[in-house]
DNA sequence: CTGGTGATAGATACCGCTATGTACCGGACA
DNA sequence: TGTCCGGTACATAGCGGTATCTATCACCAG
């Protein structure tokens, strides 16, 4: 592998001056600058990740902590930041902390903090990654991906505002002839999270009873037993789902108990995982969208390492997207 | 951030004796070695793993290279990955090379080829990864997770044998009375993959009609079309997918064309996806285990990168699962 | 004609660690 | 008692860059 030290010889300057090219310092001569490119276009020259980030005190990347890669929404937003940073022709590491147990959050914490893990994209959709936030040090480049209302922890946070699709969800079923409206929770979910929150506003808007909140495991086997819950309440004609995999066990607990979907029961999700456009039926869910959600947080972080201002981003707020899996209450 | 030297003050020896410690040399007194751990531990000290990478030639770590991130067979092996290297204290870095364009794997390649990209995972299930596994430079310590056929790059390679389930799959449907079985083809199956292989294997055997392969995207709207294509045809009453997400766009398609499944057309997928088992009806399906071939990946890339001879692995083989996606054929 | 100035590029120091050569210690041996 | 030796720890020399100080040069004004 030639060095800067290879590409100044070929080219006939010092290494420095290399070094200067790299780094596009205006005080290089065109002409130089011109010979040292093609040097290193000869030479097929490409600076050395480790030692740039030796010298600089901080690797010019990205990793990502969160508590999970397969789930959709981290997936998601993973993929999001992994476009963006290529695009940048950055590196991206990845760094799962399963959950905030005192241990687990010190080693993940200790790992990060590190010069070479570069800036820090912090997936705390949940108590795990919320923790690692906490004990991160304040001298670390970090952003968060977060839920709305995630506590302050004096760090640049982003999120999709789902308060208002939530509330949206919930509104689409009432307007559908539905007395209220169940909730299954995911385990990230808080009692003031987006999805909740939006979820209470629209029933307590319409004035609807609000039924007591039905906590599920991130498992789709949890979501069932949820959902044979739900199943056994003849009252029950109405569920947002914490997501679409919850969705997907709520719905088959209801056929295993005999209810029809959307016949006796409308179900609505949250996600609009790939698949659920092909359910039979169809899902009614709300599209997030993780992926410019991961890149807007890449961005941030990219800023935050080199101490740049935030650049403002757009997020794509998410949406409801009506499909079949809700229809009006069978007794109007 | 202390570094060796702070330690080694606090410890009265030099730092070339902590960085003995560090790389748990023998050729350190006990009692020596007792009072650096002291030192380590009190300061809080972290080897910087960039200088690491850099002294040492090579980053102690992983990175994976692969197409995808969010496609279930790709996303478990790199979680299967992250969870080995994690135990292990090891980093994880993630690039993805979206198509097999030559400037695409120059780009690709280019970036693992720097020391501090560590040993690499290249998922070769598609083109794109067997094509940075074949571009790759000789010393560059690679292993790939692949399709049992691969083409051969020399590298050391590990897969998942899918081939006799595939059969057993194929198998299964015969055995339920269908006259032969069709099969919706995956993008990144060959025709003497695993899953292609065997299901050759099977009609041949069983001197069924061998039907001509229909192709499919990666993408569900993909399978939906293929699966229109297979629902006009009466003749199709079993159907084997190349994977889930193929299985879930057929099903969708012969239900919107008034085919039932398991009356009419019987589906088996391939990757045993969460929901699978949940689905109306659940799928019939070949569960995979692509977390241990990761694992394996991890623990042969590791390996590979420190010279030491590749450990033997047992890999749990692909497995059919019957659930309620097959059944006779209604004229059986 | 001389000193000042800006634009370049070279020289030096350093980032934090690994690897290897060298010096020192005490004990076994002749 | 002198010598050799294994065992241990220190000294030195990088790894491949970045940052900064300094030197050189051409050019301009006084």
């Amino acid at each position: 592998m030639p060095s800067i030290r290879d590409v100044a010889a070929a080219a006939g300057v010092s290494y420095q001056t290399v070094s200067r090219v790299l780094n596009d310092s205006p005080r290089v001569r065109p002409d130089t600058r011109a010979a040292v490119r093609a040097a290193i276009e000869t030479l097929g020259f490409h600076p050395n990740r480790a030692a740039r980030a030796l010298g600089l005190g901080r690797a010019p990347g990205i990793t990502v902590v969160t508590s999970n890669t397969m789930l959709y929404g981290y997936a998601s937003t993973l993929q999001g930041i992994e476009e963006a940073a290529r695009t940048e022709g950055m590196a991206v590491g990845v760094r799962v902390v399963e959950s905030d147990s005192p241990a687990e959050i010190k080693q993940t914490v200790d790992y990060v903090n590190d010069p070479s893990a570069g800036g820090l994209v912090v997936i705390a959709f949940d108590p795990a990654g919320t923790a690692v936030l906490e004990a991160l040090p304040a001298d670390i480049p970090a952003i968060a991906a977060t839920e709305p209302v995630a506590p302050d922890t004096g760090r640049v946070t982003i999120a999709l505002d789902e308060r208002g699709a939530a509330a949206d969800a919930t509104e689409h079923l009432l307007a559908l002839g539905h007395r209220t409206v169940h909730h299954v929770a995911i385990p990230s979910e808080g009692r003031s999270s987006g999805r909740q929150a939006g979820w209470r506003d629209a029933l307590s808007r319409a004035g609807a009873e609000i039924p007591e909140v039905v906590a599920s495991g991130w498992d789709i086997r949890a979501a069932y037993l949820a959902g044979q819950r739900l199943a056994g309440d003849p009252d029950v004609t109405a569920v947002l789902c914490g997501n679409d995999d919850i969705a997907q066990g709520v719905r088959r607990a209801l056929y295993d108990a005999g209810r029809d979907v959307p016949g006796d029961v409308s179900i609505v999700g949250f996600d609009d995982i790939p698949g659920s456009a092909f359910w039979i039926p169809a899902l009614t869910t709300v599209r997030m969208d993780f992926v410019g959600l991961g890149r807007a947080c890449f961005l941030a972080a990219v800023a935050e390492l080199t101490g740049q201002p935030r650049p403002e981003t757009e997020l794509t707020p998410p949406r409801l997207i009506v499909r079949e899996s809700t229809a009006p209450p069978r007794h109007g």
